[in-house]
DNA sequence: TATAACGTTGTTTGT
DNA sequence: CACAAACAACGTTAT
């Protein structure tokens, strides 16, 4: 008796290395390719236009991709729980196959759909390809403890091996005895949603800098892999934050889309590697990978693992309410020209590099403006075609000195980094062009620039742009102060617990319902006699 | 149990 | 220009 099949794509929005959809195929008379326009998305989380053509633009070209296998995709509307009993019935299907997904979101959905399946008598495969490496495995490999160092990330990935290879996309061969059974108004019940139909405005997008889809992801990896040299010689604290073109890959919107599978590019790394002398992670391109790896892990592992409150591994910080700083940092306003210049990129374009997440990072948190980084992360959610749950969560947590990374007095000069790879401010230029006119001198402090400069230059500080809405040089030493004092409550409380009460007067108020459940994740709470 | 070494990606000053 | 030291100093982990 073959299958009626639904894959359904989530992210994983390719063909290739796509495990749970080849499963699907399987012994399968009729397959429904489906993907899910879920009302929950818009309602809760703001994304950008540029994000939503990015996700149109991935759906398109899967559907080209299966009518090339004589198949179609399927564009179904409406809150999952709701039409998977519909299509259920609707289609007979008797097999239901899907990526795995860690996001909490994901989950909870998840687990309520597979019952809803098993009331149905529908069969549920789900298949492990958007990590390298199931995540519950590596968090069972060390103890049921979430590794909290790459180097612990490390030494367990090396206990298990390679990661998988990636399995082989499904050919019309594989197909043959299994059809899509399409009506002729397929795409008034079915089609790819437009921007107009998911509420945005397509004169709103920016440059189409990044298509989205498989079959650009797979383009742009062959063009990197061919550069052999640049591949092995491949550093990322190296790379440029502030090139006018990017530095680094831009694969990442890919991959967060599941338009390029991660052990594809892993295994392709691996060739390139093949016989070559090559960087290493944590710097490598591999290393990239793994760090993606670490933060799945842990976002799968920790609860509220993008919230401060109820985060075992989160420092709790009394970050600032200030709204007004809030806006002029994510509009672009502070009167710092590097940071307003990589945020109306992101605003813009959608992607910057890494290292200049961290410096607009690092300054909207411990550095500068002492904002919590869950604002931050709103941000990064909306605006970044790359924006991935644990990813965005732990980096957050990373440069605010929140988890992870402890080092908070290295804090980002929003002047003197920027130099470091764009002496004259060309970047600066390129995103804030009505600063063109200021020689390099000033182009990082044009606020210090004669005011005969700024008029001749047709921006003067103050009316036409920004003065600095902080000084860096005072508010980051006191910032600095202000971490030392969070972290000094925080070790005070768990001293405290660990002398069995104590500890320091007033220290001890800090932790509202459970400082314990950092200890037990952070340390082995020593069974201590006495 | 104390101590040293280490940690993808700091800045400034001095040689 | 490249590089090193001083700055002030965190938690985790190995010894």
């Amino acid at each position: 008796m073959k299958h009626v099949s639904i894959h359904w794509f989530r992210k994983g929005l390719r063909l290739h290395d796509n495990p749970a959809l080849l499963a699907a195929t399987t012994d399968c008379r009729k397959l429904y390719p489906i993907f899910v326009l879920d009302p929950w998305f818009p309602k809760n989380m703001r994304v950008s236009v540029n994000r939503w053509r990015f996700l149109v633009e991935s759906l398109r070209d899967l559907d080209e991709s299966l009518q090339k296998l004589n198949s179609r995709l399927f564009v179904v509307r409406g809150r999952p729980t709701e039409i998977f009993p519909v299509l259920f019935k609707e289609w007979k299907v008797t097999r239901l196959t899907f990526e795995v997904d860690t996001e909490p979101y994901s989950r909870q959905r998840d687990s309520e759909v597979a019952s809803l399946a098993a009331e149905h008598g529908v069969q549920v495969i789900q298949k492990v390809s958007n990590t390298l490496y199931d995540t519950d495995r590596v968090i069972a490999e060390n103890n049921g403890k979430v590794p909290l160092t790459y180097v612990r990330l490390q030494t367990l990935l090396a206990t298990l091996g390679p990661p998988k290879r990636p399995v082989p996309a499904p050919t019309l061969e594989n197909l043959k005895d299994c059809c899509t059974p399409c009506k002729d108004n397929h795409d008034a019940e079915y089609g790819i949603p437009t921007l107009e139909e998911l509420g945005q405005d397509p004169e709103q997008a920016g440059l189409r800098l990044y298509p989205g889809g498989e079959s650009e992801a797979l383009c742009r990896l062959d063009l990197h892999m061919n550069r052999t040299a640049w591949v092995c010689n491949f550093q990322k604290p190296q790379t440029e934050p502030n090139s006018l073109n990017p530095s680094t890959t831009v694969l990442s919107p890919y991959i967060k889309f599941g338009c390029l599978s991660v052990r594809t590019f892993w295994w392709r790394l691996a060739e390139v590697y093949q016989g070559r002398k090559h960087s290493n992670p944590p710097v490598s391109l591999h290393g990239q990978l793994l760090w993606r790896e670490f933060f799945y892990t842990a976002g799968a592992g920790i609860p509220n693992f993008n919230k401060m409150e109820g985060n075992p591994v989160c420092v709790q910080v009394d970050w600032d309410n200030n709204p007004e700083h809030l806006r002029a940092w994510s509009e672009g306003r502070t009167g710092y020209p590097f940071i307003d210049a990589i945020m109306a990129q992101l605003r813009t374009e959608g992607w910057i590099h890494h290292l200049a997440r961290h410096a607009v990072a690092c300054f909207l948190t411990r550095g500068d403006l002492w904002i919590s980084w869950e604002q931050g992360q709103k941000v990064f959610e909306e605006l970044l075609l790359d924006a991935d749950w644990s990813l965005n969560a732990g980096n957050w947590q990373w440069l605010s000195a929140s988890a992870f990374f402890h080092q908070f007095f290295r804090v980002y000069s929003p002047i003197a980094f920027g130099k470091k790879t764009d002496k004259s401010g060309e970047y600066i230029k390129k995103y804030l062009p009505f600063l063109r006119k200021f020689p390099a001198e000033y182009i990082y402090e044009p606020w210090k620039a004669p005011r005969s400069m700024q008029e001749q230059a047709g921006c003067v500080i103050g009316r036409d742009y920004p003065k600095p809405i902080v000084v860096h040089e005072v508010v980051s030493k006191r910032n600095v102060e202000r971490m030392k004092a969070a972290y000094a409550r925080r070790s005070s409380s768990t001293t405290a617990q660990l002398e069995g009460g104590g500890g320091k007067k007033g220290a001890k108020r800090r932790t509202p319902a459970g400082p314990s459940v950092a200890e037990l994740l952070t340390k082995k709470p020593k069974t201590k006699g006495s």
